[in-house]
DNA sequence: TAACTTTGTGTTGTTTTAACACAAATTAGA
DNA sequence: TCTAATTTGTGTTAAAACAACACAAAGTTA
């Protein structure tokens, strides 16, 4: 069995949120058959690459970022047609980054990196639009139930921020009170001294801090994260 | 990037639960370097095969089994060292099989196959001793919120044969009647005429059976599956 | 026939969730 | 400078879900 002709990439889904709207990075690609397409930021790994550190170092190299979450998505390699060359089986990873803190920059391979809404993504080459997909899944399920959110934000937040992002990425209404009292609960989030304004008008507000320490405390007791509710 | 040298595998993490027992399956390998040790059945895959398929020919090549379920757990593959003349990387499954539905048959590569009890599993080959553990967190979160526990009964079963399950795998107790209640209260296990005692004595129990059409029709009403109780 | 084992069944107090409104601090504009 | 508009901040209550709990019925074993 070891005549395979298969080569292995990783992808990756990143997400970015900003004023109420969430974003994917897709890069155009420079070369090859699908040059001047849009797709996922990703490439070949090295031989002796591990697999995370493939993805970072595409997402350097391709946009400019360092993302604040990554875990594995899934493996995608059915699309058997993928290269004329050879079959390519790709790793899937989802990440999570704040588009405010980097200015996309394309570097080698890309000719272009840019943030796309997620209501609003462009046929992209490969099966990426597949990965887009459930990437976008995740990322809507896992917000219920692990505090990914914060990843997304800026490390100082108000509390209709983390309220907003809630409601635009679960697409649904929720009751600001309820919230709020949930969330700090948890005990996982924590006042800070400092009252911004940031809007246009309308009274200024605290800002607040994801407390990652307490969380992971936390966890140690058997804590378990979860927002679903009204 | 075409100088890769790396070679893609599957391997699937079998569960088969039996009296209270929750067993894993290995097999045993025939050849090659760990020729003798036990591992997890897979091997490389084909190159117009789609990863789905690899596992389950391996699984019927390597040990004589359908599983009644499949699912993709993750991709390792940062075991630089696994085999000398190339890197591996392996794309792991999670599968479920009542154990009573087959005779275990080593076929071509493996001399033998066996049901491991999770709580004494053996060193492994590779890192499989990895992917087991990440499996099994997987089968006890996932039994809690997907209706997956019906996949290692029998299709007809008794209610107490459910709770044992539930409560061997997540090993903890469970209040039977408000685990009854629960059960019941989602409409997807549907109670048969049929009386059995099975046991050696005691008053005979009706037998179950999980609805799985009902399950389907229930989630696109929004359905959410979730046993979360003391 | 008495002791043992397993199935089957309801109620109640406690906790969690859902629904809901108004005052305070600020800006914008008349 | 006063009024309207905007955003933050805060408690209560009714309804639903959950946790805790015990005893009778149907069978087997000794």
């Amino acid at each position: 069995m070891t005549d395979q002709n298969i080569k292995i990439a990783v992808d990756a889904i990143v997400f970015g949120y900003e004023k109420g709207m969430l974003y994917v990075l897709a890069v155009q690609q420079r070369f090859g058959k699908l040059a001047d397409r849009w797709v996922l930021p990703g490439g070949f790994i090295l031989n002796d690459e591990p697999l995370l550190m493939a993805v970072e170092r595409e997402l350097k190299e391709e946009a400019g970022i360092t993302v604040n979450y990554l875990e594995q998505l899934g493996t995608f390699g059915d699309d058997v047609n993928r290269d004329e060359r050879f079959r390519v089986i790709s790793v899937a990873y989802f990440a999570l980054v704040n588009p405010k803190n980097f200015v996309l920059k394309a570097d080698t391979d890309a000719k272009d990196a840019k943030w796309f809404p997620v209501t609003g993504i462009p046929q992209l080459g490969y099966d990426h639009n597949e990965m887009v997909n459930l990437a976008h899944q995740r990322l809507k399920s896992k917000l219920t139930y692990q505090p990914i959110g914060f990843d997304l934000l800026d490390q100082e937040f108000l509390f209709s921020d983390l309220e907003n992002l809630y409601c635009s990425i679960l697409e649904r209404d929720i009751d600001r009170r309820n919230f709020r009292k949930k969330i700090l609960s948890f005990g996982i989030v924590t006042e800070t001294d400092k009252v911004v304004k940031i809007g246009a008008s309308g009274r200024p507000g605290k800002l607040f801090t994801f407390d990652k320490e307490k969380y992971n405390q936390l966890l140690k007791e058997n804590f378990q994260f979860d927002i679903r509710f009204a």
